[in-house]
RNA sequence: GGGGGUGUAGCUCAGUUGGUUAGAGCGAUCGCCUGUCACGCGAUAGGUCGAGGGUUCGAGUCCCUUCACUCCCGCCA
């Protein structure tokens, strides 16, 4: 028996009833009655409720003591009275007459409380994140993190798939986001880098002959954080295939999601067979590689429409000629929203540094005419052609963005987000998931006017290998996926190229010559020469998966001990600074700038 | 690097058009209370109003600068 305690603070029922128990806990709650005083003593597991009277000499120690105290606690269990049975709590059914106690760990005042749901500034939760994590909300979070981890890793067990680490201490890649650098001691001046993913070490595990692999593996970017980006590491379930084709990866991984989220989620999967839709078809309905699918609204091109000599919108006519597109959004039986409705969207658009977004509602009193600021510039026949165009009928109103193409696509992907929220459209309590597939291989850098890799440098590109026409490379679509569900990117994969010969010619239109590509990629060049197995993988986002799972909409209230926004361990004081013979070990000397 | 929001007691917040000594709830300390489960009641302590500068007879409130946190853009093969 524990020195500690007998039962959790879950465990007791009313059959325990004349038990002589210990339990041990934190000091949740105390009610202080003055001659009878009630303690609510907290652990992993649930809540007890302990009480005491005058009559015991603990009585004014216990009447005394902090909350968040950890204590021992030995008495007997008795079954409440009907009256005072509690139902909110699992053990409500009994109490236990304090006879003795012990204090283990004293608590000195706190700096938030514990027993408490009201919300938290960020920096003092994360500065005492221990006392944070004691609260029912993040602390269940953070066991649903942990069984949600080992149900993934049973099931790609059970699936075939063998579980290995690779190096944390790795080199630095080319391509991607910024490396975190770590400097080598025994050579001097050179660095290791964190690996941002596993991605080359995993082929290396297929071309090693392992067949499948998976790993829950830390990555290491140095980008700015956002809600739902930590700075600095992450996990993915890192996983890859040998002799498979895309369809393989997407059976194994829709399997994957759809009993994972079944198992840990009340809402509902839209689609347990996940729609599959171009990366071109998404930027144009969406505006965006990573839609949500909850939100029905969908974006039309209409660019065509403003050739026409009836319409009389000379701002957007004008645009079009000197190459702007024109994109709509209609929403259904919209006519009797209040003006304020459309004109707060416009207000909004404008916000967002777009120069707005112009709108109007189909009518029919005894023809078709548009109602709003710009209805009087389309004639009755253009309407009927946007009509036709985009599904909308009498009674819906349509906005109408105008801009160059990534412009456009930016505005109508958060247009979308906007109106459905403003219209309450999206279904919140569901999941919808998809697949976006046929990525461009290739894409021109905006500001330098380069081709470069639009994605993953090791895909494979799609069709047939011996007559891929490298003159053209924007053409060229590779066999490169992502999931997303309910507009969060989860993850991006590809079947990879293992044919260096094709390697180092697709590296060669992304400017990286014969020898660029030996010197960085020597590992990966070297591997690939010696027979390697067709494979591919993925590598879905752990943190976002449990964040879709706990219904939070931040990252840190998934993650166990996050950093801030700065990237700074405020509890640890990471990243702090080091003694100078450290640097002189390493053959460091800082410049910093001011 | 850029834009938005926030910053007042240990914690969560209120503070009107610039006007007396900056308030409340929780927490803390002290006292009262034998059936609460957000127990109740009374009292006390607790403030560089993020920091610095300016305008003004007078600034928590207006202006400028700056810092911290957060959300977003850039960035994230």
């Amino acid at each position: 028996m524990s020195k500690y305690r007998t039962h959790n603070c879950d465990e007791l029922r009313k059959e325990n009833s004349g038990e002589n128990v210990f339990l041990s806990g934190w000091v949740n709650k105390k009610r202080d009655h003055g001659n009878l005083l009630f303690i609510d003593l907290r652990d992993n597991y649930g809540v007890t409720q302990c009480v005491i009277d005058k009559e015991n000499s603990n009585f004014e120690k216990l009447e005394k003591i902090q909350l968040e105290t950890v204590i021992k606690v030995e008495g007997k269990v008795i079954e409440r009275a009907n009256e005072s049975i509690n139902n909110e709590i699992n053990t409500g059914e009994i109490e236990i007459i304090i006879k003795n106690f012990l204090t283990l760990g004293k608590c000195k005042e706190l700096p938030l409380p514990v027993f408490s749901d009201q919300e938290y500034a960020e920096e003092i939760r994360l500065k005492y994140r221990f006392l944070d994590l004691r609260r029912k909300k993040i602390h269940e979070n953070i066991i649903l993190r942990s069984k949600v981890i080992s149900f993934i890793r049973n099931e790609m067990n059970k699936l075939g798939f063998l579980e290995f680490q690779t190096p944390i201490l790795t080199s630095s890649s080319p391509e991607g986001a910024r490396d975190f650098l770590v400097p080598s001691r025994l050579n001097p001046g050179k660095f290791y880098a964190l690996p941002q993913a596993p991605q080359q070490f995993k082929q290396l595990v297929m071309v090693s002959g392992f067949d499948k692999y998976f790993q829950i593996a830390p990555c290491f970017r140095d980008e700015d954080a956002r809600a739902d980006r930590s700075p600095g590491e992450f996990y993915q379930l890192d996983l890859e295939m040998s002799f498979v084709e895309q369809e393989d990866v997407f059976n194994i991984v829709e399997k994957l999601f759809v009993s994972t989220f079944k198992k840990f989620s009340k809402k509902k999967l839209l689609f347990n067979k996940f729609p599959r839709i171009s990366y071109k078809e998404a930027m144009l309905k969406y505006g965006t590689d990573k839609p949500d699918l909850r939100n029905p609204l969908i974006v039309n091109d209409i660019t065509e429409v403003f050739s026409r000599e009836d319409i009389s919108f000379e701002i957007f006519k004008k645009l079009v000629k000197s190459g702007s597109e024109v994109r709509c959004i209609v929403t259904k039986n919209t006519k009797d929203k209040p003006r304020s409705f459309f004109d707060n969207i416009d207000k909004w658009a404008k916000e967002q540094g777009s120069s707005g977004l112009a709108y109007f509602t189909i009518e029919k009193n005894t023809e078709i005419s548009a109602k709003g600021p710009v209805g009087k510039f389309f004639s009755k026949e253009a309407l009927d052609e946007i009509m036709t165009k985009t599904g909308a009928k009498v009674g819906d109103s349509i906005f109408l963005a105008c801009a160059k193409r990534q412009d456009l696509e930016k505005i109508t992907s958060s247009a979308r987000d906007k109106i459905a929220n403003d219209l309450n459209i999206v279904d919140v309590n569901s999941f919808a998931f998809c697949w976006i597939v046929d990525y461009p291989m290739f894409e021109k850098d905006e500001q330098t006017n380069k081709i470069k890799f639009s994605h993953n440098p090791f895909s494979m590109p799609q069709g047939d290998i011996d007559k891929i026409n490298l003159e053209k490379p924007l053409e060229i679509l590779a066999y490169q996926y992502d999931i997303v569900c309910n507009g969060i990117e989860l993850s991006s994969g590809a079947i990879r190229n293992h044919i260096p010969d094709l390697m180092y010619k697709l590296f060669n239109v992304a400017g990286y010559s014969k020898t660029d590509v030996e010197q960085k990629f020597s590992g990966m060049i070297n591997a690939l020469s010696y027979g390697a197995p067709p494979h591919g993988g993925i590598a879905p986002g752990i943190d976002r998966i449990i964040m879709l799972l706990a219904n939070e909409k931040n990252i840190r209230e998934v993650t166990m001990f996050p950093m801030n926004q700065n990237a700074q361990d405020l509890m640890m004081n990471a990243p702090s600074n080091v003694s100078e013979n450290q640097l002189k070990e390493l053959n460091l000397s800082l410049k910093i700038k001011k």
